[in-house]
DNA sequence: TGCGAATGTTCTGTAATGCCGAACTCTATT
DNA sequence: AATAGAGTTCGGCATTACAGAACATTCGCA
């Protein structure tokens, strides 16, 4: 979990809280005391400690007495993800367009805003009956990747993007997702010229993705958007059509954000 | 923000960051450094540290370099708390009955889940055109004062009631608003025997609603759900007619939740 | 029914660290 | 240009978060 903020400045339980946060979020089963003592680290002691202040506060809640008591994300995270993603306006903006394009091209759109170079998602509009692709809301998309992740990546210059590239890497997600930094920024600069950028099954098998960003009234970078199919669905002349479509999409919500 | 949790386990530095948390919930346009600082309490310096952790992990995010830098609950608690309401089962049992249940009655209905004495709202159905009553996933409904809270309120001896009471207080809502222990246990014992809860202009003026609790197949109570509209719209006989109809869902939920 | 293993909970000393206050830098405004 | 106020950095001391062990409970198995 390295990123650009400072080591200097850290509180460490505060730290641990998060991480323990994160490892309740990845168990869908919920964790024992214990189990999260041995996965985030840590003494069983300070563990308990910690569980019990965030439960105090509902970040956490627990379910059985006594032995084998399990816990899992509290209810309190869900009033604070409504209103951490209400407060980004380009959602809002954004989500009936989504709804047209999604309706066009029969393929799900998602709509992100850049968080320290990673690319979020904010909203989403499924195509009726499409196969489920697991992208979450609050889900962060990578930069080397993903639609929307090159979109929102391609707005740094190429210093930027080494940078970001080093302290996230570039994991090799399929076969075919660009591991060499150099023709990644080939990649960025095609993005720039064309207005959207491509992925092609670079993140999973199968999973064509074609993003765009979107600008406010200032010009920069607002948000992301994309749409996510799969590959057998994407014709060889589709490509460029559906570039199109969704630079268009990108277009209309930066007017509406105040762009010209 | 005092509950049943031991006061000794409790590790400050996460508290304090819940604590500015809930803070920047509570402000729409977010906070300064030295606001949290001041209103959260603590140096200006540890509040930064906090605040800088807390960004690293997502958990807030901040807008604007240099001074005036604000900060806002950050997008990472929008997927934590898709997980935290996803995992509530009664919520996917209840969202079916609920919409047929406001396409009955006109009114807007609500699921929530018991937590630490509080019931919790983990799903929604708007009424179509309706006034849009502030009740938002994971708010933390009062016992004493609305419908979902007294329904599940109502589910606890009349000690630990009493004992509730004495921890979160009565406060009085509106002119209306019962604010003596011994005359809410006497309208939670006719819950008990009518199955379902009334609360009538208690939490807000000119608002009616009705809250009846599901069951789990062992006969806890697994959650609650409740109707909510103007009082106006609501005539005196129509008062039992809702409550029946609340009670019946209910029973459906609990029936699909392996309770006979 | 009773034993044992594993779990959650409590306790205590100590090394680490989170907190404060003060100094510093930077920006915007008068 | 000066000043006021913001965010950021630094150093030292008191606090406290941590680990480890002891205790209390529960569950499974014979």
């Amino acid at each position: 979990m390295t990123n650009g903020i400072d080591e200097r400045y850290h509180v460490r339980s505060v730290s641990r809280a998060a991480l323990i946060l994160e490892h309740l979020a990845a168990a869908t089963d919920g964790l024992t005391v214990t189990e999260v003592a041995r996965i985030a680290g840590g003494s069983k002691s300070s563990t308990f400690s910690t569980l019990q202040t965030l439960e105090s506060h509902g970040l956490v809640s627990s379910e059985g007495e006594g032995t084998q008591r399990r816990y899992f994300l509290g209810l309190t995270l869900a009033r604070y993800g409504e209103l951490a993603v209400s407060r980004v306006s380009i959602r809002d903006i954004a989500l009936p367009e989504l709804r047209a394009l999604t309706d066009e091209t029969q393929m799900s759109s998602r709509v992100a805003k850049p968080e320290q170079g990673h690319a979020v998602i904010v909203g989403r509009v499924d195509a009726p009956g499409s196969v489920r692709f697991d992208l979450h809301m609050g889900q962060r998309e990578l930069p080397h990747c993903s639609g929307l992740g090159k979109a929102v990546t391609a707005e740094l210059d190429d210093d930027a993007v080494r940078r970001l590239l080093d302290s996230v890497g570039m994991p090799a997600r399929t076969r075919k997702t660009v591991t060499d930094p150099e023709r990644l920024l080939a990649q960025l600069a095609d993005v720039r010229r064309r207005g959207y950028a491509v992925d092609d099954e670079e993140d999973a098998d199968g999973v064509y993705c074609v993003g765009a960003v979107a600008r406010n009234h200032r010009g920069e970078c607002a948000g992301a958007i994309s749409v996510t199919g799969l590959k057998l669905d994407v014709t060889e002349e589709r490509i460029h059509e559906l570039g199109e479509l969704v630079r268009e999409c990108a277009h209309r919500i930066s007017a509406r954000l105040g762009w010209s």
